[in-house]
RNA sequence: GCCCAGAUGGCGGAAUUGGUAGACGCGCCAGACUCAAAAUCUGGUAUUCGCAAGGAUGUGCAGGUUCAAUUCCUGUUCUGGGCACCA
């Protein structure tokens, strides 16, 4: 019998399906457990290799968790709002839920054949009606609550009201509206003017921001649209553009999304990243007087005669040169004087093309004078305010005062600028660098001189309070989050705008369905395709919709209760399901999805709709598969003359492809050279080499080219003493093994190619051509190319110098148009299922990003094959018998159980897959083919490779289905181990081994040791410092 | 630029708490079986010196702490991810 796995695979698949076997309950006596993935965006390229090492993660773990007892919601759905779907539309016209619908198909085509054990009946997709219903109904709590700092949670918007009713705006805590006003005022303001205030305080509100705007395109762009400020499709300006938007206040649950951290069983990475996202930083807020100037008179002063900043070392302040206010800055304008204004009117023009991104990141530095100076308000001192892009508006009060000497950035912009810096901190400036220390003593600071900077800030504090030029503050790095976006393929918002004031849709009038358009193109001034729709329009319903992030911001919640037409999840359901105990997705969501879907779980929380207030227990980041492109090397046509190409036609031109090794020696090895020291050490010998008779190697491929050239393509020639030059070109992986080009597939994969030649890594021609053909095996090589062999082999030493085609390689990210995408399908057709999880899992750690490389799945399916033939000999049939197992069997059963039991509770996959191979070797060793030994190992591995372990057990004479076994433990005593080889060290290096008790003293194990007769021959007749003996660890002797 | 992570043989990686560096797999080499191939099996395989026994070196680079460092500390280089409208 031998291993069908395409069958078993099939067979089992149907069964499951027919038996709904992963149809899981919202009510047990089992304990339950949540293993869930992140939600794949369904994109048109499909699933890619990538893709399922998560999802082959947590499906070993859901596996694992229900042979353990456990409830397992394991589910799967489609975040299917997307941005690509909308470009695909525009471009060729089908409309996105169209494209989306095929794209899902696909991507469940492509999972259902590995074999994922997801309770697809569960299944959400966040642009059908019947989930965004309840994206939107969501949208609306947090549209109509507040967050009430007093109480620290969200509330109904209507209590909010009835405060401003009896006690005006003082009385509430919370994000403040600006200027005060009474409970009189309140009842004396008009609806829109009550609507407009209320409209600051709730959770989802409505302001105005800032986007990247591209005219030509007459749509908004992401950052990520945009490149070297112009965009990315077409190339066109962008510029920033003021829009009314819909955002989330996230702010107000900064602190708990950080006091939440602790909570979680995130990485200390994962933590950090967020943290330093949210951004929560101490300082202060310091008003700095503006010195008159003439020119302030002639504009309007409100608000001119001061400068408020926010700095996070007010112990500085007599270290300030200069102050640098945000482009933005709604003072720019008044604090320009009139023989600046040119300079400043130009510097905001170029601000305004550049991107955020780039104003960040950029190293120039740049900056324009205002003119003004302001004055130190402890020493009169006047400063004088630069305006600069580094400065960003939306962060503190988009003012900064800039102490030079112990910060980085503002000590390159006074460098830049040349302006003279202060020194406050003595010795610990040097004069080259800032220094942001916080413990020098500072000096000419006047009232803080010889204070050590950390005691200062509190002085400084106190002192700027009672003078009432300044307050201290707390203040987050992190943004309202923007959500709406100007495009189509959204959830629309449950929002009529009536006379100005936004208006919450009834919730039976959800869901509020997306309409058809006929184009998919923006709407006028900057608004969405929605305003292009007369019946959406005079209905005067909101045109933006919602972004991506949305639905994915609660979908888990969704998954509990997936066909509730009451409610986004009944109470009783996540009440039983509550948090995801494992969460397995990318770190490329650690500060998007991951911080949105944390507040929309508080805000949930908060309201009382579910009962806990983080979502995920556990977070498990697995890390990128990239794609590792393949490259060929195509001699440029320009090598035989622009005007016979031009000649002959475009068409016909010869095609000759140069192996890598080859390259390499043409760049003179700059490619190799990036490999590491020792490669490059050997290299630069080998260049020395090639140096010498460099010329005369070059002239020799180029007589290749010639041979090819003359006896093939007789219509081209080399032009006279021209360059080897030539053109890299991705080549398909899939025609490429490991690094080795497979020229039979390759000349067939495409017209041109078919009559390719190829100059190999041994010099040869591929075809054979020339003086080759008239050669015998025997004949001696001809002197040409065993020359052109000795030159590569200086060049190469560790190489084997074979007549094969070489591909460059470089790591790229997996692209359809990099060729260099591998399909899973591919790879379940050749090997099967179960092969390709262990492969996926046996490559490496899961959180660990790595090139694909299918290389090496061979040994995997190997392994499997081997684990096959425990039970079934292909020609004897079976092997697999009652008798009683041995000791040693048993030894290598319980030992294996401890190892798998105990990886992959740890998510270490890669390792359980190598203790499974171990064990299947051992017991082949064995020849153990014992029931009793095999089963257990069954059930160890059928979270692995769940198809092959469900026909083995049947094969066995099970009746039940695997996936209910019961977990085996490992027994202590085929643990336990009365003796230890411990390895003795002398001076720390191991010099010898030695069979120790377990239960050896010191002193024991100190005689023993110097007695041995090569330890005695390494001391030398020296006597021994010092024995250091760590119990079932090694033994160190310190001469 | 800022934040986070990573770097170990020809390759993917192992070493869970500072304690034998290179488990397991790929590749490669040699052998067995075979008319041959595939499959399978056996042995070898970090580098270097040596016939061997054995020695020296070795976890990106430069230092440090320690009886002992892939592991901890300082600095540094390179690679990957994120940086707010890609998902």
């Amino acid at each position: 019998m031998e291993y069908s796995f395409t069958e078993i695979e099939k067979k089992w698949q149907d069964k499951w399906k027919a038996g709904q076997v992963y149809r899981v309950k919202n009510n047990s006596p089992k304990p339950k457990y949540y293993a869930l993935d992140m939600f794949p965006y369904p994109s048109g390229i499909g699933l890619h290799v990538g893709h399922p090492l998560g999802y082959i993660a947590s499906d070993i773990f859901a596996r694992f968790k229900r042979l353990k007892g456990f409830n397992v919601l394991h589910p799967m759905g489609y975040d299917a709002f997307g941005l690509p779907a909308e470009q695909y539309a525009l471009d060729h016209g089908v409309h996105p839920a169209e494209s989306t619908r095929q794209n899902i198909k696909n991507f469940r085509d492509q999972l259902d054949r590995i074999g994922f054990c997801f309770d697809w009946s569960r299944q959400v997709n966040t642009a059908e009606p019947d989930f965004y219903k309840w994206t939107q109904w969501i949208f609306l709590q947090l549209f109509n609550s507040w967050y009430n700092r007093t109480e620290k949670k969200a509330c109904p918007i209507e209590s909010l009201a009835k405060h401003f009713e009896t006690g005006g705006s003082s009385i509430v805590s919370a994000y403040r509206h600006q200027p005060e006003f009474s409970a009189a005022d309140w009842k004396g303001f008009s609806e829109k003017k009550q609507q407009d205030i209320l409209m600051e305080y709730r959770l989802a509100y409505c302001g105005i921001g800032e986007v990247n705007w591209c005219e030509a395109l007459g749509t908004v762009l992401a950052n990520d649209e945009v490149i070297n400020g112009v965009s990315e499709r077409g190339g066109y300006p962008v510029v920033k553009k003021k829009l009314r938007q819909w955002y989330l206040r996230i702010t107000e649950y900064a602190d708990r999304l950080l006091e939440g951290l602790e909570k979680v069983e995130f990485s200390e990475a994962m933590k950090e990243m967020q943290a330093n996202w949210i951004g929560k930083s101490h300082g202060a807020e310091i008003d700095f007087e503006i010195a008159p100037h003439p020119d302030h008179l002639r504009k309007s002063t409100e608000g001119l005669s001061k400068l408020r900043v926010y700095t996070t070392r007010p112990d500085t302040i007599f270290g300030v040169d200069f102050m640098v206010v945000a482009p933005e800055h709604e003072l720019v304008p008044s604090f320009t004087t009139a023989p600046q204004q040119p300079a400043v009117d130009e510097y905001l023009t170029y601000v305004k093309s550049r991107s955020e991104r780039e104003r960040i990141a950029e190293k120039k530095i740049t900056g324009c004078f205002t003119g003004s100076y302001a004055l130190n308000p402890f020493n009169g001192r006047r400063i004088p305010v630069w305006v600069s892009e580094y400065v960003l508006a939306g962060y503190g009060t988009g003012a900064i005062m800039a102490v030079p000497c112990s910060d980085e950035r503002d000590y390159k912009f006074a460098q830049h600028f040349h302006i003279p810096v202060t020194n406050i901190i003595g010795a610990h400036y040097n004069g080259k660098e800032a220094n942001p220390t916080k413990d020098a003593l500072l000096e000419d600071s006047d009232f803080l001189n010889g204070l050590p900077m950390q005691d200062a800030i509190a002085l400084v504090n106190a002192r700027i309070e009672s003078m009432g030029i300044g307050t201290t503050r707390v203040n987050y790095k992190m943004r309202d989050a923007a959500f709406s976006r100007q495009r189509y393929w959204g959830e629309p918002f449950p929002i009529v705008w009536k006379n100005g004031i936004a208006c919450a849709l009834d919730e039976e009038e959800l869901p509020l369905l997306l309409p058809e358009v006929k184009e998919y193109k923006p709407g006028p001034d900057g608004e969405g395709p929605l305003a292009n729709i007369p019946e959406w329009t005079s209905k005067h319903l909101e045109t933006s919709t919602m972004p991506g992030y949305a639905g994915s911001s609660w979908y888990f919640l969704r998954y509990m209760d997936p066909h509730n037409t009451e409610e986004f999840c009944n109470r009783k359901a996540s009440d039983y399901w509550g948090q995801v105990d494992l969460y397995i997705g990318g770190t490329e969501h650690a500060v998007g999805h991951l911080l949105y879907s944390r507040m929309w779980t508080k805000f949930l929380f908060d309201r009382g709709y579910i009962g806990f207030d983080e979502p995920f227990r556990k977070l498990l980041n697995q890390g990128m598969i990239q794609g590792s492109s393949r490259f060929v090397y195509r001699v440029s046509p320009a090598m035989f003359g622009h005007d016979t190409i031009a000649m002959n036609g475009i068409k016909d031109l010869p095609q000759i492809f140069i192996s890598k090794g080859i390259i390499t020696l043409l760049n003179k090895g700059d490619q190799l050279r990036k490999d590491g020291p020792s490669t490059a050490e050997m290299i630069s010998e080998a260049i020395q080499e090639i140096k010498k008779e460099g010329p005369s190697q070059i002239e020799m491929i180029k007589d290749a080219i010639q041979i090819i050239l003359s006896q093939k393509f007789p219509l081209f020639q080399l032009i006279e003493n021209v360059e080897i030059e030539y053109q890299p070109l991705h080549v398909d992986v899939n025609l490429v093994d490991g690094v080795e080009l497979n020229i039979g597939l390759f000349i067939n994969s495409k017209e041109e190619f078919k009559s390719a030649y190829f100059i190999l890594e041994d010099g040869t021609i591929w075809p054979k051509i020339g003086i080759e053909n008239q050669l015998s095996s025997d004949d001696p090589v001809p002197d040409y190319f065993s020359k052109t062999l000795n030159f590569r082999k200086t060049f190469s030493p560790l190489e084997k110098l074979r007549s094969i085609y070489i591909c460059g390689a470089e790591t790229e990210k997996m692209s359809k148009s990099k060729f260099n995408t591998v399909n899973p399908n591919e790879l379940v057709e050749k090997y099967g299922a179960d092969t390709f999880r262990m492969y996926e899992m046996f490559l490496g750690p899961v959180e660990q990003s790595k090139p694909w490389d299918t290389k090496g799945i061979e040994g995997v399916h190997r392994f499997l094959r081997k684990l096959w033939r425990l039970f079934y000999d292909d020609s004897k049939g079976r092997l697999w018998t009652t008798e009683t197992a041995s000791h040693d069997e048993l030894k290598v059963l319980h030992k294996t159980i401890k190892k798998i039991d105990e990886d992959t509770e740890r998510l270490s996959f890669n390792t359980a897959v190598s203790a499974m191979m171990i064990a299947v070797n051992e017991l082949g060793d064995l020849k153990c083919h014992k029931k009793e030994v095999l089963e257990k190992i069954l059930i160890l591995l059928t979270p692995y490779a769940p198809h092959i372990c469900e026909e083995l057990w049947h094969g066995l004479g099970n009746e039940n289905t695997i996936l209910d076994a019961i977990y085996p433990f490992a027994e202590q005593k085929y643990l336990l181990q009365s003796e230890k080889q411990y390895p003795v060290a002398i001076n720390g290096k191991t010099r010898t081994e030695l069979n120790i008790s377990l239960d050896a003293t010191q002193q024991q194990v100190e005689e023993l040791v110097l007695s041995d007769q090569k330890v005695r021959k390494w001391l030398d007749g020296k006597s021994p410092k010092k024995v250091i003996y760590v119990k079932n660890k090694m033994i160190n002797i310190v001469v």
